[in-house]
DNA sequence: CCGATAGCTTGATCCATATCAATGACTTGT
DNA sequence: ACAAGTCATTGATATGGATCAAGCTATCGG
């Protein structure tokens, strides 16, 4: 797969974060309008990517962070032997990029799962404007906390949770944030495949596969491919031991 | 156990960032030595804790990012069903806490492993030197890229490694971070149980027990109780599957 | 010095999940 | 409409590491 990138830079950006429906849950949140509109100038360019393409890899330069506009991402790391972890899956409104913040290169890959379209922050910039915007600075570390938060919770999963209770966090996570983007809550799209699902939650194909099966056989849920109905959360959430 | 805290803090703190040994280890590391002396006033107190004893628990405030000045601690997550996963141990020199950013509250606990000291530094007036000083808002960025960094790596690990890669890979990092902080690289004292090193690989007790019999016949290293020897480090290094 | 306790080791058995193997269901290009 | 490829399901079997059980070894208080 080539490192391809598509840039969608048309004079001036057409839709800077101030006309964004995401600002809500991106990092406009809370901040003036003054604010966002000073936010907006960091955004350097926009970028669409195609099904399985890479946005950054390992070894690349780290000077941005990155926003999903639409579509979605996965990023991942890799074993000098050839293995996949993948880290987390990022959905529209929420921001990832930050780790290569040490070394100012990145570590892992991301690669978009469908066609996404992305915002690239300059890193510099957004640090310039923390300085005289207590508000984003805020914000910032808002965002980097969750991210730690985030990976925390995954350790956990992957340290402590059995298969069951991981795919039912999984699928209760995904719910909760597709309704913050306007979901119902009823049905979820996955953007991933399973083997995708089933290396997130390390657990192998078939075992997702089968989960999946025994899930709907509890009238839990509903699966058709990548098309889940989610019918009692309140269960899948029991099984996940809640705090996911 | 108590949530105790013993403050060392004798008029004004005896020693800051400028005199402490560990300086190029922690915050301070690229910092000019006026910045270290700002520094130095942002670390409000000094606390020493007891082996066991709990620096700060879930739902606690978070205002205060921690640096080990000597011993060591550990961090940890619980289940709602009073299981533990180990997220990390820190050593002197090593800052932590930077989880509960988001919500200003402690998602995860931290503990003593030994008579530990500590010193606290407020997030709020770290913010604000950052503003005037860009080189510690840099220093700062890079030890959250180096907490995310661990933590893929420990994703990757649990995710992806088998038990004895997973020894291997613990045992090679921890043997780097005593070498940083002036160990032979040779021996190591082992400041954490057996049950602690299970339960931050994902592994049980008894696994960990076997594998280091199992190192030790093989001549990789030599364990009594607490102490190990490392022998073969090249080895320890491709059984680990290096990156670690 | 002795008993108690916490931490560790070692052996025997079991089980959750991986792995192997085959088949089925969409999707894409011709 | 068909061939080929990718993705997903389902069944049979294997296994790495967990769990259960017993005994060992420092350490500490009295």
């Amino acid at each position: 797969m080539p490192h391809a990138k598509q840039t969608l830079n048309i004079g001036h950006l057409l839709q800077a974060c101030k006309e964004c429906s995401l600002a809500e849950l991106c990092l406009p949140r809370g901040l003036s309008e003054a604010e966002v509109e000073e936010l907006g100038k960091v955004v350097s360019r926009q970028v669409t990517l195609q099904p399985g393409e890479t946005l950054f890899r390992p070894g690349d330069r780290c000077n941005m962070i990155y926003a999903v506009r639409s579509g979605s991402m996965k990023s991942f790391r890799l074993t000098e032997d050839g293995g996949v972890q993948i880290l987390g899956f990022h959905l529209p409104g929420e921001l990832f990029g930050l780790d290569g913040l040490d070394t100012h290169l990145h570590h892992c890959e991301a690669v978009a799962l469908e066609t996404t379209r992305i915002c690239e922050l300059s890193i510099d910039e957004l640090e310039k404007l923390c300085c005289t915007h207590v508000a984003l600075h805020h914000e910032i570390l808002r965002v980097i906390g969750r991210e730690i938060s985030a990976e925390h919770e995954l350790l956990l999963l992957l340290g402590k949770k059995r298969a069951e209770e991981r795919l039912a966090a999984f699928l209760i996570s995904l719910c909760k944030r597709f309704c913050q983007r306007g979901g119902s809550g009823e049905k979820i799209n996955l953007p991933m495949t399973r083997q995708d699902i089933g290396n997130y939650l390390g657990l192998a194909i078939e075992t997702v596969s089968r989960l999946f099966a025994r899930f709907q056989e509890q009238k839990l849920i509903t699966v058709q491919r990548r098309q889940v109905w989610i019918h009692d959360t309140e269960r899948l959430g029991e099984m996940a031991g809640l705090d996911g």
